[in-house]
DNA sequence: CGTATAATTCGTTGCGTGGCGAAGTGGCAT
DNA sequence: ATGCCACTTCGCCACGCAACGAATTATACG
């Protein structure tokens, strides 16, 4: 039970659904994550340490940047279909779709023009 | 997002995931389910309708008793998969097997031992 | 009618949680 | 080593929400 309270907990804010969904497509560093939402660094170090506890995401050091990624084929199976289950729900949702266009822009990029005293 | 939303609300909630699992074999009244939970009526009167925003359950009125059951076919989509998550991942949960035990007392009890200023 | 009962609505209370800024941690670069 | 930068942790505030009891509504029974 506590593992499933864990994910639905996690599932039930809208800044954490739409991180999933920005997940969808590869991973994205934090400074990334930051600029797609508009939140402070802070708000969203929290909001990956609870998608993190809940087995929805895992996390990959380089550097000084830290990058996160749908959990996979390893993860519990409860928390890969939640995921299925988000995505199939939130894929033709307006936000997500307007999202969409901006991790696209987010991705191509240059990280340096992004992170800089988390600005833009 | 909206409808997503309040699905992902009312499943992140122990009380409410366990009324959805208790309804698995069937439809039951407010009292048998206060019952179960050992909650307030109050309390679980606004579970129902938080469960029914959502768009989880619908709900049959027989005289003074109103008897709530998982939402069917007609159902949105988005619904009905997380009702499918909700019950893979917590069919072999400790805590939802009692409750299974209890509800199948509370299906043969008479009805008029529960709900009598709604002790037991 | 009037009473009793099932359920809901309303008002209140206390706890959980999202948000931020400030301070702390760790890695890179000069 | 020193400073900078990405990220996390901490402390705080505001809001949301689950819980209850009391009051209300709706239905059945005398």
């Amino acid at each position: 039970m506590r593992e499933y309270m864990s994910i639905a907990k996690a599932l039930a804010d809208d800044s954490r659904s739409r991180i999933l969904m920005f997940l969808r497509d590869g991973e994205l560093c934090v400074c990334q994550l930051i600029e797609l939402l508009g939140l402070a660094p802070s708000t969203v170090s929290k909001h990956m340490a609870i998608l993190y506890q809940a087995g929805l995401i895992e996390s990959r050091k380089e550097g000084r940047w830290v990058y996160y990624r749908l959990a996979d084929e390893g993860a519990a199976p409860c928390a890969r279909s939640a995921i299925e289950w988000l995505q199939n729900c939130l894929q033709d949702d307006p936000q997500i779709l307007k999202d969409a266009q901006n991790v696209k822009a987010v991705r191509c990029a240059d990280r340096q023009d992004l992170c800089v005293h988390y600005k833009r």
